[in-house]
DNA sequence: TCCTGGTGTATGGTATGCCAGGAACCACGA
DNA sequence: TCGTGGTTCCTGGCATACCATACACCAGGA
């Protein structure tokens, strides 16, 4: 359950200059739509340095966090390239995805309480009337919400923390996902059902049901999304 | 199958001092073992510096890796700590390796020839023979190379990547396991069923096999395994 | 003796400058 | 026109000096 836990800014400032390049930069890259035509995907050093009023020190330090979580990628005196996920990858991103929520969800029905379980109800029924869902089917943000609390629910920390990092990723690709009419409201059965499993602990099927519905949408991606 | 496709090191030589910097780190922390009760948990970016024969900037970005992957912690001013994971966040990272073993196992199903899969018979085979098994119960090399190998099978790079991390944090407790007699027995027990299983194509049964085995592997840890 | 305030020191954070490799461009010759 | 050699400049890698803060230690007063 990622809301109830909030998230503490220590001061919303005072944080090093790295975290904060860090940050920027992330937010800079995930609102940039890298897979148009004409995007931005170099970057440089000395020119970020000076449009942050930082040197470069901290800067390459963000630089090569980002490196390591695959959204950059640095080549010695060549450059510093945005990343465009290959769809294969983005296969790949959602298949761990499925397994990491999968476990979550089995866990779930052990280490949740009836209290939490019920609390998912009201995610789903945010989905259902969240009309930005009809058009930006598996990504909306209730959406997502409601997948984070089924890890946060497992109370299992390194599976939010893994996941995170997908999300992240996939969420990028959400521009090139085709609107499909029946495709929301699927969704939302599939999350009711996720639900009554849990509800009854059943173990097997909310781990089954969740692994089903999230490599449905691996399927849809693999068919409809066309990146590369 | 990680054993195929040899890794190959540029030069073994001309890499980045970064990269130097890091993998001599990694190795040194290691072979360490961090649960002695006078291990050297503190760490000195100057002194390194200086055993190294390199200055602090490229020893810092290697740190920096270190810290974000988990296995030492930074603090401001404070200092450089070798993290001892806690017996909580190893149960964590077998859960989720279970995870995405279990998803490997679905995937090889699909994914993998009957050659590769054959190829398993090896490897169980070596197992069975390691005498050092009898005695490093779940950690033996020949063991982690079958887990690998149905890793391998799924032909998910992704898979790979993140188990591989978590083979790490995990070798750190082998030398907290406490030796059962017939658990190396029936491990090997276990992976035959496994491999049964992926020859038959068995979708589910491989799946549940290979999760229900490292979940045994969780609850030994639970139960016999002593840190913090 | 114990608490308190100040000062010194250790340590990670940041700024800056130089280095070396590679790519692009241009001149020149075949 | 095409290929080849060299030169220049761009760019990340590395070294070094300085900065800021948390902690330890000590002196002084109650």
């Amino acid at each position: 359950m990622t809301d109830t836990q909030l998230q503490i800014e220590p001061i919303g400032e005072a944080q090093s200059l790295k975290v904060r390049a860090y940050e920027a930069l992330k937010a800079a890259i995930m609102q940039l739509n890298i897979y148009a035509p004409d995007a931005e995907l170099k970057l440089d050093e000395r020119a970020l340095s000076a449009r942050f009023g930082v040197s470069r020190t901290p800067l390459r330090e963000a630089l090569a966090q980002l490196d390591q979580e695959g959204l950059v990628r640095i080549v010695a005196r060549r450059g510093i390239f945005i990343v465009r996920k290959t769809k294969a990858e983005v296969l790949e991103m959602i298949t761990v995805w499925a397994a990491l929520e999968s476990m979550a969800a089995r866990l779930a029905t052990k280490e949740a309480s009836d209290e939490e379980i019920s609390g998912l109800h009201d995610l789903v029924d945010t989905f259902s009337s969240d009309v930005i869902a009809q058009h930006m089917g598996e990504y909306s943000d209730a959406n997502i919400r409601f997948h984070q609390a089924i890890i946060g629910l497992s109370k299992c920390q390194l599976l939010a923390d893994m996941t995170e990092k997908l999300f992240f990723h996939v969420r990028a690709i959400r521009q090139r996902t085709i609107f499909e009419d029946d495709r929301a409201k699927r969704s939302i059965v599939d999350h009711k059902e996720i639900v009554v499993a849990l509800e009854a602990r059943d173990t097997e099927r909310a781990e089954r049901l969740v692994r089903e519905h999230t490599l449905k949408l691996r399927d849809h991606v693999e068919r409809f999304v066309d990146i590369d």
